[in-house]
DNA sequence: GGCACACTAGACCAAGTGGTCTATTGATGA
DNA sequence: TCATCAATAGACCACTTGGTCTAGTGTGCC
């Protein structure tokens, strides 16, 4: 793969990752993509092969490696696990207004549109959800967390249902709210 | 309304609302709708003028009603609010299961797949936020929640995180984790 | 310098999209 | 019983979809 060739791969999986990521799936038309990243349709099939879904299955592990990024960094820093967590929900909400409510949770809305016979693609959301949820767990564990793998799983569920509520609302209120731990369970008897 | 053509409408709302649930909005065409409802397509056109997004305005509508009902009947159960919460969720890990993951958490799909021109289904999808967050929060606090709007906003967040997360993954398991609400913030510092 | 091939370029295609329109049917109220 | 109009039926349309294919171009290695 040349120098140029290796950037265009990675414009096509940006276009792709922030219109997916947007409108979702299906929603989504390899046009589009193509003008997003500003090249042409033969390119994409001769970075692709196997064309669309391939496409979505390369933007689900990119993201997955930015996760793991900034979950790596986390663990590092030795925050407490409270900390983290509303930091997680600030941030998202920050980037979400940022990005004017444009953006969203890739993973959880590829997990709902994705048929169950593309298979590749499931597969990666899958796995995606799988390492999401160990390194976050990690990072809490150094925090103190003392049921991390819980904690992570939980924390992860309520992150997208509440960015997918702030979408639809066009406002980071629920966002806030969900991250706000003291409001979780302590009050529910 | 004649009586046949209000059934025609209901196996139209109830078609797309399968549909969409399974597949979201953008995956799923009109002639798929029709031939799933046994319905040609002069009689969508017919009860829904305004064409895809009124029925899926109607579907939101449908749902909303449904969430209402069921949510109403929990408050008159006068259950403990912990109750009801982990019932909302190893039900929903039911329902999950029953329909084999075909189906999903329709509002939320909604709310990240749908642009922001489509002013109709969009503020439908907000509103049906609010009134399940209300009518939870009032079957909370009366099962002895002392925060309950927020911590309805935080289950429900949870709730839809979860429901795309077993689909993605087929499996209950992240659902019955989240519902557990043991494993919540009680553990996290 | 020159060759090989990774890469770009976009015309082209069959199939499918949401939506319109006209013809017809049949239930309902006078 | 009949007139009316809600409702059904599906042919049709312009447009878009994801994908293929052939022709060129320019980069990088020998």
């Amino acid at each position: 793969m040349t120098r140029q060739g290796e950037e265009t791969r990675q414009r096509l999986i940006r276009a792709a990752l922030a219109l997916f990521q947007s409108q979702g799936y299906h929603a989504t038309g390899i046009a589009q993509i193509l003008s997003h990243a500003g090249v042409p349709k033969g390119s994409l099939y001769h970075h692709f092969p196997e064309g669309k879904q391939a496409l979505a299955v390369a933007t689900v592990d990119f993201l997955a490696e930015e996760m793991a990024c900034r979950f790596a960094r986390a663990t590092e820093g030795g925050i407490p696990a409270e900390k983290q967590i509303s930091r997680l929900f600030t941030d998202t909400a920050a980037w979400l207004e940022g990005h004017d409510y444009s953006q969203g949770a890739l993973i959880s809305l590829l997990a709902q549109e994705v048929e169950t016979g593309e298979t590749a693609l499931r597969a990666r959301v899958a796995k995606a959800y799988r390492d999401a949820t160990t390194q976050l767990a990690e990072a809490l564990e150094t925090g103190g967390a003392s049921a991390p793998e819980e904690l992570a799983t939980t924390v992860l569920a309520a992150l997208d249902g509440a960015v997918a509520r702030a979408r639809g609302q066009r406002s980071t209120v629920a966002l806030h709210r969900a991250g706000d731990i003291r409001s979780w369970v302590a009050r529910a008897g």
